[in-house]
DNA sequence: CATGAATGAGGCTTCATTCAT
DNA sequence: TATGAATGAAGCCTCATTCAT
């Protein structure tokens, strides 16, 4: 029965994951969720423990997921380092791309919470450990300004590709509908590596 | 009694702002708004008709008065082509210090929205055409790139500036807490403003 | 409005009472109760707060129904005093018996509470301090002992009379059904009155 | 293995007659119970089949258990009748005072039930049949009166114990909290027997 | 016999909205 | 226009009980 019990647990966290990103969490209702996912009410209950628990679990999960893709990060080497902008922007729109649920979360997060979890900065620091160190040497050898520190470097890329994201429905309206089509991701990435060297 | 009238209308308003941003379409109950507006809950409908409008009139007010401060940027001329980075940040950086409530309506109305409305691209096209010319001036001067266009250096601009606000709670974790201080603020403003360059 | 008001109220707690009485506090179902009492479920909520509460308020009216009955007490004067403990049993046998609702409200009261709520001493003592000054007469003219208290006196009493109120379905079966008819009652409180003296 | 069922099926009974004393039919949650017991919730249905009947049978066990004391008054004898209403008030309140879930299983049931089952009466008799020959006894050399039947008489005394026992909460506010002392158990106990002589 | 997964009915409470004075 | 009573749909959660391993 164990085997059964984790397929529903599952199915429900894949569930949540889904209806939390799209809803946010008073957005949601549990019922829909459990007809959604296919399992009991109760099981939901007896898994997570109510519905703030699982919002928490399906955000871990989303971070979790989306997070895993950086540790290829951690492969980058001083030869990428001309490239690195470029690397780093492709990097994290495909991110985005791939774990749509991402930015939505991180944006009910923001909106809702007081404070982030704590697990948060662990599950970023692995990568950033290593690209500091990137960075600097990047830095000795006059490919990044000495006066950019890292943090405003990767607050950057992280800000510019989560607004492309996340306010595709404003931006698109407001700017331009064509930086987020396929290719506008990809200008998108080449004219900022130009902008930022 | 028109006077009176406009009033309360204006309290309604003020409130569905405030708790709108604060809690989102979801998380506001219109019972808790006419407390807190000091009105009654019927004049509410009257007004406005139901939540989901009232909301909307939120959203445009908050839109509407943030974007209200861009007309200065109209001022802007050849002269301060050098700055304009800079000085661009800073006045994206300031109009959401002074309007917290934007950033937040434009989260839910992201992550709420399929499509948004209509009049959000008049609202900011007007400092826009003004920036788009001046920014094609620079582009002659040689102070911005030929190959970045104006959609994709606004589009930086707005995205650090929004980021910088609206991701206080999960970058503060996973980045630095220190870029959201005061002294932050400008350090980043700085910073920017050479890596842009 | 307050009329039509103030007779909502009036049916929710009279229901409230009813079923409280027969059913207990977790025997009674709030939907249950705003059906029989012919009322919109949302309207107990509005004028009691929750379960809890109303709980507590039609214990209040029962308790305090059957004591304002205590105040004929007051009138007795020392020409009843040789007949006080009869007086006093037919007394408490009546109160119970047009009060359906307050032995069992006693009942659900000491097996659910932890501590009795303030207002029950009030409630009582109008009338004990009239009887217990009554008693005192007695006690000097040698109708009662001297090393009886009253509040032995009042405790036995009361016991009595609660006993035959409330343990009828036991008591029915292990001692004498007959005691629990009309005649059965009448025969009680004379030989208690017997017993007593 | 025979010897392991009895084990768990005693410890299913001890903690229903703890939970439904303390709760009641309504309050008592079969998990809760099963997690008390350390048993698992599936025995409780193969030993009791239900919860209904499973409180039927901790209601049997606590008054057979209870009554089992009553044996001792069958050695009550003539030599004992002068003190006999002292004797048998301090054997209920003993009684009570051992047996703690009684009074309130008895308090539930007069509540809940319709009927008494018929076990009770047969429970009882036995000792009420041998007090009723000795209260005859009483009577004819004088000590008790011809006019009040053992009925009344045996009545009264459960009455005021159960009323000491069951309704601790609300006569020790209404009342006076002293009567529900060790002292002032013993003094009710003096004071009665003066009382009913 | 033990374990814990699964079920479905139903419990308390709250919400946006409309009605009646 | 202001007030607050009324409504009904629906939200979150829990319970006793049964099933499957």
């Amino acid at each position: 029965m164990q085997e059964r019990a984790r397929k529903t647990r599952e199915k429900i966290l894949a569930t949540a994951i889904r209806l939390f990103a799209r809803d946010g969490f008073e957005g949601t209702r549990i019922d829909d969720l459990a007809t959604s996912a296919q399992v009991n009410r109760q099981r939901i209950y007896a898994y997570f423990g109510n519905k703030e628990k699982l919002f928490e679990a399906a955000m871990l999960e989303v971070f979790g997921r989306a997070n895993a893709e950086d540790e290829k990060l951690i492969r980058l080497s001083k030869t990428d380092l001309p490239e690195l902008t470029a690397i780093l922007l492709r990097h994290y729109l495909n991110v985005h791309r791939h774990h749509p649920a991402l930015h939505r979360m991180v944006g009910w997060a923001n909106l809702q919470l007081k404070k982030a979890p704590l697990w948060m900065k662990d599950i970023k620091e692995k990568s950033f450990a290593h690209l500091r160190e990137l960075y600097r040497v990047g830095q000795k050898q006059g490919i990044f300004s000495e006066r950019v520190t890292f943090d405003v470097y990767i607050f950057t890329l992280l800000a510019v590709t989560y607004f492309h994201a996340s306010n595709r429905i404003t931006a698109a309206q407001t700017i331009s509908p064509e930086l987020f089509t396929g290719e506008g991701g990809k200008s998108l990435v080449e004219q900022m590596s130009i902008l930022f060297s």
